[in-house]
DNA sequence: AGTTCCATGTCGCGG
DNA sequence: CCGCGACGTGGAACT
């Protein structure tokens, strides 16, 4: 990785216009060739870059980098402050399982903190759409789809109404009731949840986990 | 801006858990506080890190940041191969307006460029699922929501059709026909919009910046 | 390669 | 501050 601390001034053409004027900032150009320009604010965002695959055309004072899709980043450098060449590890940490796929891991086992009454009939039921998270049937044996998200939005009420929509085409389903669970709600998911007929289920990830446990703490 | 280059473990727990194993890499901390550890690959996003505003605890060879949304990194310093400050700007760059708000505001002032004979009601006339761009009343008077995309694409639609079935319900407004306006169509956008009803209109973002000009170029 | 969906999305705006 | 939608979204999984 090469990082060049300077006052530079970039121009950028793509899939929009813009200019940055001049100031001092950090260009850091990492081993697969991608360019990105930071600036001491804005999270961990940069104010323009290039990802690779790029090519990089380095004249004296001016850095001219393009893609295959034509966008084209121009940096001139009006001052070196540092230029530096570091060699880094390329690999990736292994991340472990998001909130989503706890919650389906948990729900699964209890189906019933989504709704009292219910049980599992099978977990990623294939509708020809994609998978709905949980299939089970309710105590009066009404088949309920279950989705799951961390956070309940428009999307994730779409989506469970496309599946609900195909499965309501298999005779051994009708009727079936759609259920979206999520640990928290956008007012507009709920909306649209109503009038789609769909119900929601807010649930709290610490109270599933800790009923979930097996032996839980004595202090 | 502080760049550090080390060998170093790290675990984050907040919106999931994910640990990053040893290896050399490049921890960034800018001026506001935000921590971002970057590996030599993976475009401008890093590994981990932490969106500002958090707070750092430095222990020998540990970092602990937290933040009061109850995230936490965790970085462990096994070497450190390079420390530096510099002072960076902390402006961002000016970047211009987006192609869609472009568009809003030259139809909103020429609507019939969306369809002949419109005429605009309101912009960003709200529903209870968001604002349609523009609510306006064709040469017959019937209502008519247009949306506004860069590219046309069956999200717009489904969009469309969501706020079309709210205003429907508005004995004001109904019947509401539905327009979705934008420089490109995806070919199942069309589709999708024929078989709900809802029209395309492709709009050329020069022409219409051309007619809107008070002052035509001469040459 | 094209398409769809997810994201520790991030960012900006308007109520 | 929160809700909401756009984004030069980026990136992965799947067709």
């Amino acid at each position: 990785m090469r990082l060049i601390v300077a006052r530079c001034r970039a121009t950028y053409d793509g899939r929009l216009s813009s200019t940055l004027s001049s100031g001092v900032r950090l260009v850091m150009v990492k081993a697969d060739g991608c360019v990105a320009i930071h600036a001491d604010v804005g999270a961990y965002k940069p104010i323009n870059w290039m990802n690779a695959p790029n090519s990089i055309v380095e004249e004296d004072d001016r850095w001219i980098v393009t893609n295959p899709k034509g966008e084209r980043l121009t940096i001139e450098f009006e001052q070196i402050l540092e230029d530096t060449t570091v060699d880094l590890d390329t690999e990736r940490g292994l991340e472990l399982d998001g909130v989503e796929k706890e919650l389906q891991a948990l729900l699964a086992d209890h189906p019933e903190h989504v709704e009292s009454g219910l049980s599992l009939v099978k977990r990623e039921f294939f509708t020809d759409l994609g998978p709905v998270d949980l299939l089970c049937r309710d105590a009066d044996g009404q088949a309920v789809a279950v989705e799951i998200k961390r956070i309940g939005e428009i999307s994730g009420v779409e989506q469970l109404a496309r599946y609900l929509e195909r499965m309501e085409r298999d005779p051994l389903l009708r009727p079936v009731r759609g259920v979206l669970v999520a640990t928290e709600f956008k007012p507009n998911a709920r909306v649209l949840a109503a009038s789609r007929g769909i119900g929601c289920a807010e649930v709290d990830l610490g109270r599933l986990r800790d009923e979930d446990d097996p032996n839980p703490r004595l202090f």
